[in-house]
DNA sequence: TATTTTGGTGTTTTGTTTACACTAAGTCAA
DNA sequence: TTGACTTAGTGTAAACAAAACACCAAAATA
């Protein structure tokens, strides 16, 4: 079935960043196209908006279908509308950006995409339209946003040791942090709480197992309080 | 003449937020819709996007066309893609705002739209679609922006004196900043300059009027130096 | 049981933010 | 022309926040 309309309407796409966290370094999923145009490039995961869905539903879906990912953080960035950034026809998309905690997410490519991979943030293969552009910018965001929101957590498991929580804030803003003023400021804030457990099959001294309060943190944020590290 | 797609196509709209300021308030410019849905109700400027133009463009087209508002600051907001915001069809609107200073831009509305006119934010009719939350979310994007990005002085004529411009920032924060730790901050950031020249037809001592210095925040911001009011 | 690795903890110094009040310059009206 | 009024312009001290910095404890491993 076909539709037809008395204006030209450009195509409208989603298209996301997901991104994850390892002992190393900021990992992003990418795709690899089976299809012209870009065919066998890497590419974010992405794809048509349908008429009957929201673009975060439109988001959530392609995720699902090309990675397997469910039930993770998921965030609008912006809109790309330039007039050449599809070869076949005018395409708008809207970026989303992703957080995933590896651990809890094993990440399976399905039918849609021959491949998908993780992608260290310094290691990245070229990428298909404008990805490049949208993942630096999805980049820039997490760096500034992360300073502001609690929304590093989503890339730890939900108990974390402090070291873990450290290691992540080191490794987006990319500097070393003081361990003695990081925790005083994390434990100040009373925005994560002690499970009481520690952690296991480690093969030195076990940390403590902390998770992030999210009633807490909401109830801090109404009175006015400032999260910031 | 008309276009047909094999799959049913979202239409895709554009929306602009226009703030200015005046001696007392922040304003909006809404426009008084001349044809059904929400028929003499007050909305946001904007319209469709055409296939061969640009988000960015299309934004200011419509501007221009409605309000007769041109070269002004203009900043993409969000995209917006609730399945019911519009009653005719599925419609997602890619959201602007902008930043004009009164003094220099008189605005007519023309022949889209019957009518345009300035608003104060605490004294808004009732908006079309979901024009209110797009406001509401650029006020907020506003005043998180203005306090690390110098977005102010577009508010702002060309030469304006601090008063003015302490005057902009109680506004839009909505508290009132002390005087002298104002001055000590701005003058400090060395990123306004002396025109050396005084403001005029004024009923008291006329203040010194200063002029944003591009060249010099920009060269600050590369040395990863901070704004922040 | 000695060695290695990471966990966990306070104090001092430095810098930043806030609070606060008076004199100077110009306008206006009596 | 003088007195009253309005806004311009200026510095210091106190409170608070951020940064720098080093050692002992606990557990695992050889």
């Amino acid at each position: 079935m076909s539709h037809t309309y008395e204006f030209a309407r450009p195509a409208l796409t989603v298209d996301v960043v997901v991104f994850a966290l390892d002992e190393d370094d900021l990992k992003v999923m990418l795709i690899q196209r089976d299809l012209p145009p870009y065919e066998g490039a890497w590419a974010l995961p992405g794809g048509f908006v349908r008429v009957e869905e929201t673009l975060d539903d439109a988001a959530r879906r392609e995720l699902s279908e090309e990675t397997g990912l469910r039930d993770i953080y998921l965030e609008q960035l912006y809109t790309a509308g330039q007039l050449d950034r599809d070869p076949r026809e005018r395409v708008v998309t809207v970026a989303y950006y992703a957080l995933v905690n590896l651990a809890g997410h094993a990440v399976q490519a399905s039918t849609d995409a021959r491949n998908a991979a993780w992608f260290g943030m310094n290691d990245l293969p070229p990428l298909a339209f404008d990805h490049e552009q949208i993942l630096k910018m999805a980049h820039e965001r997490l760096r500034t946003k992360v300073r502001y929101q609690p929304i590093g957590f989503e890339l730890l498991p939900e108990r974390f040791t402090l070291r873990q929580l450290q290691h992540l804030y080191e490794v987006i803003l990319d500097r070393e942090l003081d361990k003695r003023n990081f925790r005083k400021k994390v434990l100040g804030m009373e925005i994560v709480k002690e499970t009481g457990e520690i952690e296991k099959d480690v093969s030195h001294r076990a940390a403590r197992l902390y998770r992030f309060d999210k009633r807490k943190y909401d109830r801090l944020m109404k009175q006015g309080l400032h999260f910031e590290i």
